[in-house]
Parts: C-alpha cells; structure tokens; sequence
DNA sequence: AGACAACAAACTGTATACAATTAAGAGGTA
DNA sequence: TACCTCTTAATTGTATACAGTTTGTTGTCT
C-alpha cells in the first residue's frame, strides 16, 4: 500500500525511495502552495513551470492535475491552472469535516497509544515547541500540520491517513487565504495536552479537546472572512 | 465548487454539462470497475484503451491517473496499468473509515432533512426496492451505492460527499475482489429503515443502525477472505 | 470618444514520435 | 534438462509539434 504523494509530504517516512520527477515536482509544488509562497490565485502557465523544473510541459501538466484533484489548484477548460481560491462555503466545509474526522478518529489513536505511528507524535509536539521558542514561525506551522496528519495515521489506517492529509493541505491554503497571522500562529493551546488526555484515557474529553481546536482555528479564519470582498454575482444578479 | 469526476458518477446532476473526453473516460471505466465489467488485476495498457475509445494516449493517461489517485487503480512505473487488487488490510481500513466517518455525519444528515438531497434519499430507495423486486440486481447494487453517496451530499457538505463516494467506490472494488453474491446483494435490512430513524430524530439509533449495517457488509467479505489465497511472502520468509 | 471587428500573442488540448524500460522467448552451453 | 545470455516485441516515459481557444490590442468607422 504506496502513501499518496500527498501524505508523504507530511510523513517523515523513506525519502531515499525512487521518487519519479513529477512527483517531486508535485511535493515542491504543494509545499509552495502550504507554507504560503504560491499565493491564491496565482496562475500556473505550464510553459514557464516546464522551464523552472526543466522538464516539458507533458511532466508538468501530471503534477498539475494531482493537485487539481486534491483541490489545491483550480484548471479550468482552455484557461490553465491557477492556485486555488477556496469559496467560503469550501472552506467551512473542510472545516467541518475535519472536526468530523479527527474528532471520531481519536477513540482508534488510543487503541494504538503503544505504536510507533504514536511516539512519532511526541517527537513532532517536541519539535513543535522548540520551533516556537526558537521564532521559526514557517517551521511550527509546517509542524503543526503534520502533528494533525501523524494523529490520523496513529490510528493505523492509511486511508484515513490520506484523507486527513488532503484536508490539512487545503486547510493551509485556506488559511493562507483568509487567515490572519493569529489563525496561523497561536493554536490555543498545546498539541502536547491532547496526548496527554489521550494517555489518560479520557477519550470524550479528547475528543471535545480536538473538535474545540478545529473550531477556534475556524473561528479566527471565519471572522476575517466576513471583512472579506468575495462577491456572488450570480445571487445578486438573480432578477 | 465543481464536484469532482467521482462523486458526479454517484449524484444524479445535470448530465447534459460539457464533461471533457478524458472525464466521460474516467467516467466509463469506472463504472466499469465498480460493477465488475472490469474485474481486479485486469491490465489496462494506454494503446488499447485509446483505440478502444478513439483518442490517443494522452487523453487516456489523464483519465487512468484519476483512477489512480483513487486508488482504483494501480500504476506501477514502466509497467503500466490495472484495476487495482486492494489488500486485506486496505479493505479493512477502507471500511473502518467509512463506519467512522458515515456515522459521524448522520447528525448532520438530521439537521438537512428538509433539504432536495435528503428526499433525494427517498427516491434512491423506492428505485432500489423497485429493483431488488425486478431482480434487477446489477441496478439495485449501484442504487445501493448511490444512497450512501446521497447520505453523504445530504450533510449539503461536498468535501464529506467527495470522501465517501471515494471510499464507495472502492469499497465496490473490493467487494468485487473478495464478495460473494451475499456481500454484494443482501445488504441486511432496507435503508428505508434508516431513513425513518433519521426522521424520528433518534440519532443515536441512527448511527448505530448504519454501524451495523456497514460492520454486517464488511463481515460478509472478511469471512470470503479467509478462505482466499493471498499469500504474504515477506512475513513467511522473515528469519 | 466609443463601439466594434480583425488581428496577434499566449496558452492549453491532443496527437504523435522517439527513447527507455520491461518481459519473454530463442539459442547456446554445461 | 537446467541455466544463462542475447535479442526482440510490447509498453510506458517524455518531449515536441500543431491545432484550437482565449484574451487583449490595435485600428477603423461612426
């Protein structure tokens, strides 16, 4: 069972593996669009990434259409790729099945508290802390997200793995989108205090630990959304 | 939000859209796969395919790396493509991320049931029924696929809808893999029933009745995999 | 000046060509 | 017969060419 090159971006796993071009090309990509030096919106011509990777544009185009199916880029017909500019709606919506996910997926991290999969998770919590005390803001926030990817891979389950990394990448462009520094920054609270009430055994209270996490890294998002300028012509227009 | 190629497969939307080439490919190979026309293992190489649907290798490698990062099917580098042959451990996980997450979106699901996309729900299985009653049983599989999908659109949440008509479609794979005819028809009660328990608004019922009826499934082929064949080399030889 | 049409540049969509790799079979040798 | 090597056919990886589309600009006419 071969990790999505999705996951293995957050998953510190064998990166001596034979990676073929365009996969690297998609992390790179992927990585310039979560620690925010691809911004929303910016286009992606296939010709000019060709000659950055020094690759044609068949190789590119491939990295090109992974992203678009995990949402992280938009391609529209004739029109070319650009990085994605996640509506409010989406936004809310990948949210919301976070919380939905990571909330349920707790009761399995437990089950696998002795794994290896959940040690990593005190190492990333370490490097987390030490990344803040040393001012590497780009670094803790890298740590971060792959402390919520490493969660769901704890519970043993690849699939589910992928799929909370998918959610983390989006959530790091939406936040690069319509975040402030704060929603970025200060995730109210410790990752450390989860495994701590995940070893305790005091499931539900994870559990509420985790879904009030995700709720008030939206919440810092979804307040600068209201100063937001998006506009729905098509609701607005609708004589 | 463009609903991805997966998920319009399950949803009954406007069909009559400008779907591109490589899109209706992915579309009918697909299809193909979940109601086993395709069967796990079979290979699928880039020239036959074209000729088969008239357009060139190019177009074809687009729809098969769709499928791919769907894990449908599998590419192996310099060896081409085939309909993928999930493990035991990959169908385990797949169905243990569908209990967890279709159980946790039925609260959500309540909280839409005046929506179109939960009385869509009602159609799905006055048509299953219908077809069971026909002996159409090739259809009232597909339909039963299909209500879960709706479930899931039901939350009015289409990241939730993406990820578990993701995870149906290869829950049909595998079920296709290790099924017998029980796994695939008798689906151990109506979803008629669920959907009454919805509406009563005894949510816990809810989902304890979806975490059987997705156990009950799950049982069915896990039984049918222990008298399969899949020999484990490395955990045989490992002196 | 404003509106419209034709043109030009940039870019994507698709097909095709060639290189690289794999897999299989033929032929030779012990 | 068993085993190795060389050759060849089939198939994928990648680049490139050309057609089609979009977008912006220029120029003309009113």
């Amino acid at each position: 069972m071969t990790p999505s090159p999705n996951l293995s971006v957050y998953v510190s796993a064998d990166e001596s593996k034979s990676t073929t071009r365009d996969e690297k090309i998609f992390r790179e990509l992927l990585q310039a669009i979560i620690d925010r030096r691809l911004r929303p919106g910016t286009r992606l011509p296939e010709d000019s990434l060709g000659e950055a990777f020094n690759v044609s544009r068949t190789t590119i185009r491939k990295a090109l259409q992974k992203l678009a199916q995990q949402r992280l880029i938009s391609m529209e017909h004739n029109r070319g790729a650009r990085v994605a500019q996640p509506s409010r709606k989406e936004a809310e919506d990948v949210f919301t099945a976070r919380r939905l996910i990571e909330v349920a997926l707790i009761p399995k991290v437990y089950e696998n508290v002795k794994s290896d999969a959940y040690k990593e998770l005190h190492t990333l919590v370490k490097q987390e802390i030490a990344a803040r005390e040393a001012g590497k803001f780009q670094e803790e926030v890298q740590l971060s997200a792959r402390f919520h990817v490493q969660l769901a891979v704890a519970t043993g389950n690849l699939i589910l793995g992928e799929q909370v990394a998918q959610l983390t990448s989006l959530s790091s462009l939406i936040i690069s989108l319509y975040g402030t520094s704060a929603s970025v920054g200060c995730d109210c609270g410790e990752h450390k205090d989860l495994l701590a009430l995940i070893e305790s055994g005091d499931i539900a209270k994870a559990q509420h630990w985790m879904d009030h996490h995700l709720e008030k890294i939206y919440q810092t998002i979804n307040t600068s959304m209201d100063s937001g300028e998006e506009v729905d012509f098509k609701s607005l227009f609708s004589s």
